[in-house]
DNA sequence: TATGAATGAGTCTTCATTCAT
DNA sequence: GATGAATGAAGACTCATTCAT
C-alpha cells in the first residue's frame, strides 16, 4: 500500500512524508547556521539529510521554497518566544521590566541575526519572506518584534507609569535598535560575549533615566 | 615602449594602471548600488567598465577582492563624512547637537545600508571586510562610526554637560542602533521616507530626556 | 485471494490485468495525439490513467515498450480500415475507383501522420516499430498500405482494365506518395483543409489520364 | 590582441571565431545523421567537436539554436542543389526531363529525410524551422522544393508541350510525393538501394503516359 | 499486485578564471 | 599590459525506474 520510506526517517513514528518534510527543514536550518543560502547546494543538502537529491522536490517547489520555509518557521518560533518572555506592564519596577525586555530582545536577536543575514543575501528570498511575515519593511526586529515592545511601553504609559509626553515610538526604536546593534557580532558567527549581556542592562537604565 | 593602455582610460592623465584600477572600483561601486554581489558577473562588469574581462586580474586577486576593495573604499568615505559632520561638544544645546548627530548618522546609514546588505550576503566577504575595517565585530556603525558618536558624548560628559553617571557607551549604542533600525528599510530598496527623518529627531529628545 | 486491482479498472468486467493493460494503451494513444513521445512523462501518464506510476512496469518492459505497443496497435486499426474501404477491381469506372482509393488513402494518412511523426522523432522506437510492422523500410504507407493499393491496380491489370505495360508499382508509389504529401501538414497539427480533399480527386484523374 | 583559439580550429585560416562556429555546425550535422536531437547532449557534442562544453554558448543562444541553424543550413544547401539540377523546359523530351527531375528530387529527399525526421521530433524546433524556411506547412518537399517542380511543369504547359487541361498541381504532388515515399527508407538509415533509383525512372514514364 | 515516494544518473546552462595572441 | 574566447567545474532540476509497504 504505502510506498517506500526514505532511509533518513525510516525509524520515525507517524506519517513518513510529514517527518521527511520536517527533517529537510531541520537540516536546512542547521546548514543555514554556517553557510549562506547560495552556498547550500542541493547535493550537500541531500547528503546532510541522508536522502537522495530528488526528494526535496517532492515536498517543496524548489530549493528556494525549502530555504524560505525553514527561515519563516525559525523566525516564527523566535517571535513566539519573545512574546512569552515580555514582562507585564504595571508589575515590578519600570527599570526591571525594561531590563527583562532588553534581555529577551537580545536573546532573540542573537538567534535571529543569522536568519536575517541569509535573507539579505537573496533579494528574491527577502521579498517572499517579507510577504509571509507581513512586516512590510522591517527586516530587523520585524514588525512583530517591534510591536511587542511598543505594546509594553504603550501600556505603561496608559497606566501612568510613563509620562504622557514620552514618545513610545522613539523609545521602542532606540531599544530595539540598540539591542540589535549589540547582537550584530553574532551575525558573523562571533559568540555572544558576557560583556554584551551586561551592556544590555545599561540600555534600560540609560533609556529610562535619560542623559540629563 | 610603455605597455598597452585599456580603451576605457586611454584619455586619462597620469599612470594608466592606477587610473584603470580606480575605474574598475568606480564601476563596481555603481553596480553594487543595484545588484547583489553574486549578481554581478565579470562579463557585465567588464562591459560596464568598457574593458576586457581579463584585466580585473591584473589589479585584483579575484572578483571578490575587487568587490571588497570597492566596499571598503566606499565605507571609508562615508565615515569621513560623518566625522566632518559631527557637532563640536560644548557648543549649542545638548538636544540640538544630538539631533544634528542623529541626522548625520541617519544619512550615513541610509547610504551604508546597501553596502552592509551586500556584505551580509557573502560571509566570506564579510570576514575580510571586518579585518580591513579593523572593527572586529561591528558591521553596522562599524567601530569608527560608533567611536565618532562615543567621542562626542564623552567630551560632553568631560565638559560637565552630561551627568558623570551617564553611561555613554549605552547612550551611543541606543542612538546608533535606533538610527540604524530606522534606516533598515532602505537596505531593501525602500526610499527613505520623510517620516523617518522626523522620527530621528525624536530620538534625540527621548534619549536626552529619558522615559521618566 | 485475488491480487489487488487498480482503481482505474476496478469496475470493469473480466480479467483486471488485461483491462489495465488496455487502459494504459488507450491513455497513451490519447496523449500521443497531443504530445511528443519524450514529452509524455510517466508521471503524467499515471495521473491521466488514474493509476500509480509503477504499474506500467507490470505490463510493459518500459515506457518505450508501452508507447510502441500503442503506436503499433493504432496503426493496425488504420490499415484494417483502409482494406475495408478499398474498391473492388472490375466494378465501376477506373477513375471512380482510383478516386475512392485516393480518398480512403488520404483519410488514412491524415490519421496516421501524427503517429508517423512521433515515430520519426525517436529513432530507437522507429527501429522497433518497423520490426513489429514487418514492413522493413516503409514508414509512410507501410508495406501493408502499399500492398492494398498495389493489389487493386494489379487486379485491374489482370482484368484488362489497365494496359499490360502499365507499371503498377510506379502507379502505386505515385498515388500513395502524392496522398501522403498532401496529408503532411496534419503531421504538424494543421487541420486537413477542404482544398486538400479536392486535390486528392485530381490525383486520380491526372494519374489515370497521364500528362500527355 | 586576439584571445585564445580553440584547439579544434587552431590550424585553420581566417577568423577563428567564424571557423569554430562552422565547425560546431558541421559536428552537429554529423551527429544528427545518427542521433535524434534530444539524444545529442551538450557534453557529447563538445567532445565530438574537440572543444569545451561552454563554447557552444559563445556562438548560439542555446543548444536548440545550434541544432536549428545546422538543420536550416543543411536544408538550404539541398534546395539550392535541386534548383541547379532542374531541367530547362522546352529542351529535350518531356519524359527525359521528368526523369532528370525525378532523379534530382530523389537525391534531394534521400539527403533531406534525416533532417526532416529530427525536426518532427521537437515541435518547438519545427515551429522555428518552418518560420525560417517560410514554407508554411510543408515539411516534406517544403514549399521551395515543390515550387521548383511546379515551375517546370507550368512552363512546359505554357510552351504547349503539356496539354492545357493537365493539372500541374496534381502532377507535382504525385511526383514529389512518390519520390518522397521512395526515399523514406533512408530516413531510417537504410542505404538507398539501386532498385529505388530504377523505380524513380518509372515514375516519369507512368506519370507522363498515364494509366490508360 | 498496486502504490507512490525515493532514487540518482544525467541534462542544460552559467560564469569565474586562464591564456594565446 | 590588454584582449576576449576557451575552459570546465559546478549548479539546480527532471524523470524513468525501483521497491518497501
Amino acid at each position: 500500500m504505502s510506498p517506500r520510506v526514505a532511509r533518513a526517517v525510516s525509524g520515525v513514528e507517524g506519517d513518513a512524508g510529514v517527518a521527511l518534510r520536517a527533517h529537510l527543514l531541520d537540516i536546512v536550518e542547521g546548514l543555514l547556521a554556517e553557510r549562506s543560502v547560495t552556498a547550500i547546494t542541493t547535493r550537500e543538502l541531500a547528503r546532510a539529510a541522508g536522502v537522495s537529491e530528488g526528494v526535496l522536490y517532492n515536498y517543496f517547489a524548489d530549493k528556494n521554497d525549502l530555504v524560505l520555509t525553514a527561515l519563516v518557521r525559525g523566525f516564527a518560533e523566535l517571535v513566539a518566544r519573545l512574546e512569552a518572555a515580555a514582562p507585564a506592564a504595571g508589575e515590578g519596577t519600570l527599570v526591571e521590566n525594561v531590563v527583562t525586555l532588553s534581555e529577551a530582545l537580545f536573546a532573540l536577536h542573537v538567534e535571529a541575526m543569522p536568519v536575517i543575514g541569509k535573507l539579505l543575501a537573496e533579494p528574491s528570498l527577502l521579498q517572499r519572506f517579507m510577504k509571509d511575515i507581513h512586516a512590510q519593511t522591517q527586516p530587523f526586529g520585524g514588525k512583530q518584534i517591534r510591536d511587542a515592545v511598543l505594546r509594553y511601553f504603550g501600556e505603561e504609559r496608559r497606566l501612568g507609569r510613563l509620562a504622557p509626553q514620552v514618545d513610545v515610538d522613539a523609545a521602542t526604536d532606540l531599544l530595539v535598535g540598540g539591542v540589535a546593534l549589540l547582537a550584530m557580532p553574532t551575525m558573523m558567527g562571533a559568540p555572544p560575549r558576557a560583556a554584551h549581556k551586561a551592556r544590555v542592562r545599561h540600555f534600560a537604565k540609560t533609556l529610562v533615566g535619560g542623559l540629563t
